[in-house]
DNA sequence: CATGAATGAGACTTCATTCAT
DNA sequence: TATGAATGAAGTCTCATTCAT
């Protein structure tokens, strides 16, 4: 007979396809739908990644049938682009303000910029669309493009400017400035990405005694640390 | 019997099916069929997803058919976990060899570790499994603990360790040495992860002007001096 | 509730699904509905058959929407039935109309039926449902019954009732009156059907420089010679 | 509940989607299929319409899968296509062989051309082709012109050709050649249209008695004696 | 009565898997 | 063993029909 050729029980609830009961009762809500579509899709896509996740389970999770998915998003692909486009504005968003009117030290701003970002960003399900794109930019290539320019490129901005800026107040040394951003945010990510990876395992695995605020305190220390101006008599390694 | 397993493979239009053309049709001997088959998949399921990515293109690129591709291999899914493994093991016999007795100062050993690392992993196909494996756990959740024991914590071990052996020589202040030693690893591996999803595209979008090597320097310049005993009358940030 | 009759909708690409633009809003009496549901529905199952045409489509070319249709009509079989039912009327009241108390040689009788024909029938929208008719009877058997009784079996009465009264007058050579009413009918149904598929293409194909006047003149000249008496010492063909 | 609005029974079998039963042995027979499938695809098209026969049931009368049909064409328009295409291309052939090597009086070949027709093609199921075009050309314009190109244009070339040999031999008396054309083919075509709508439905409805070979007889007789150049004496209708 | 958002059966199509050769 | 034609489960998407407003 067909069906999964996986006998073995381990491969379990991820991939055991929920049955989709309790059918929905009619209810006219256009305005809430595309968000409430928006966060499902988010979710499953993050959970499950873009092609195992299905359309149905998408309409499911947002409390409506399959068929209305396709009365607000024309196709599985243009769902997924709305996903990434909504909750990628949401972060240039943030950057940007940060970016804009900040006062204080340039240690000061590293040091908010990357505690604002794991609490607005890199705790919430929207640090999983990072590891979507990542996996799926290779099939969708449109994508690629569109991520690099509004998001990558604006990150870069944001950290190789708040680098700058301390390097030009003389309150960090000077170093080459987009290297340094992503040393910076690299790590913030990655933790990201292992939270909606192994971190979701039961039990979690990876990890597990690495606390986030405990990573990025140390990570912070020891960036800012290595920006330092140098005291006199200091020897750097090789 | 036929059916399909976990994941479905409308990546729809955007997808450029290849013709599947040139066939390798050169005399294959038994005994590498396996390993080939292997290659074939890893690259695909790198470049693809596992899910984006078709049996008979893997059996393709390995120049059999798809039906002898079953003759090694029961399943697809089979085949993921087989290539996922034997290059986790490639990739923590690499590890090991770089580790072994290292003389010299704690500096240079991670320098020489990180330089290593790229040599043999990062800058390698090899390092595609980390995205696969970070794109696919949560649908194969019995590969995270297997990744996290062979893969993850050996490299923890690695980092940690030769940060304590810093520490304890008197060359490191004193840190949180896992904390450490994943700010160490993120920027290198998050890199790699580029190469094979950003990266790739044409023309590349990313940060193209991020040379491999250059990160290297900064980042491990950055962290070397961030590590650092303190000179006496510094003070550190926040 | 829901559910797909008879046949199902995928014309697919080729297909260009108009956006429904233009919403003629102007009020509409109730009473009116239903008459103008009927021709928008006439015009559009003319033009992509019965299945490739949706019932929305139908409801905005009539100014209304979706819903409201089906307050008229309870189901898309039941408003194509209507369709077809009230346009068989129409056909042959125009026949019965026609025909009456004919005076005059059997050969004006059948020139002035041709004309009339084609002037109220063949180069109207009416003639379209002899195209639905024919390409949708065998899904529809019910509606070719009710067809052949009230549309093709008095057309036959009328064209061989007006040959039938040449012969019996002595204008014409004793013929096989139904064949001969066929051959008299079929190239000007023809021309009629061909107007509703090929002549509807842009650039129109087919036999663009057939002009239907030119035809029914040529055609009827060459039946009337046919069906002359023959003159003494001529000779037929086979 | 779901399902047919129709509750009359009467729709009867046309409808009854057969229940695809007795699963087909597998067998290679990777010459054959192609035309199997074609012919199934063709009768199938032939009597339910394009659009309402599925593709399922394609596979099925041509005794194979759901796959297997996909595996020969990539589409089912594709198919449909190949179906006029295959059945076009016969048509074709017929008629230029015929016009090419014929010898006689042009009466005879007149003669001859129509009873090859009904022979060859009006008798036979591909006859059933001009019904499922003249149904789907509004559907899939590109394929008006190419049947206006290949079947209609050399069609009109044949038929007019012959008329034309007859005036220049002095057998036929001065006609507008294309319109006579016209007069000639449609009684015929018309006929195989009927077959392939009314005539298939049980009882056969429309006109029963018509006897395919007296109606092609009677017509021929009418249009023979219709060209045939006027005796001395006679006098035309108006 | 009218609307149009919501529903869900079902069509087309893909591709993992099988098996006759 | 190797092949590749054949299979059929399952996913995406459409649209006839319903019903809350």
């Amino acid at each position: 007979m067909p069906g999964r050729s996986i006998t073995d029980q381990s491969v379990s609830k991820n991939l055991s396809k929920p049955p989709l009961s309790e059918p929905p009762i009619r209810q006219r809500r256009k305005q809430t739908r595309p968000q409430e579509l928006l966060d499902a899709a988010l979710a499953l896509f993050v959970e499950k990644g873009f092609a195992a996740t299905r359309t149905e389970e998408v309409a499911h999770a947002a409390g409506v049938s399959k068929g209305t998915l396709y009365l607000y998003y024309p196709s599985k692909e243009d769902l997924f682009k709305a996903v990434v486009r909504q909750n990628l504005v949401n972060l240039i968003t943030e950057g940007l303000e940060v970016l804009a009117h900040f006062e204080g030290s340039s240690s000061d701003l590293l040091c908010h910029l990357m505690n604002t970002w794991w609490e607005r960003v890199g705790s919430t399900p929207a640090a999983g669309i990072h590891k979507i794109v990542l996996s799926e930019v290779r099939n969708f290539p449109e994508l690629a493009t569109f991520y690099a320019a509004e998001v990558m490129e604006p990150a870069d901005r944001l950290f190789s400017g708040a680098v700058r800026r301390g390097i030009d107040s003389g309150e960090f040394r000077p170093v080459p400035v987009h290297e340094v951003a992503h040393a910076l945010m690299a790590p913030m990510i990655f933790l990201a990405l292992h939270r909606h990876s192994f971190g979701a395992c039961s039990p979690p695995c990876g990890n597990p005694d690495l606390d986030p605020r405990a990573l990025i305190d140390t990570h912070l220390d020891l960036a800012l640390r290595g920006l330092q101006v140098r005291q006199p008599g200091a020897h750097s390694a090789p």
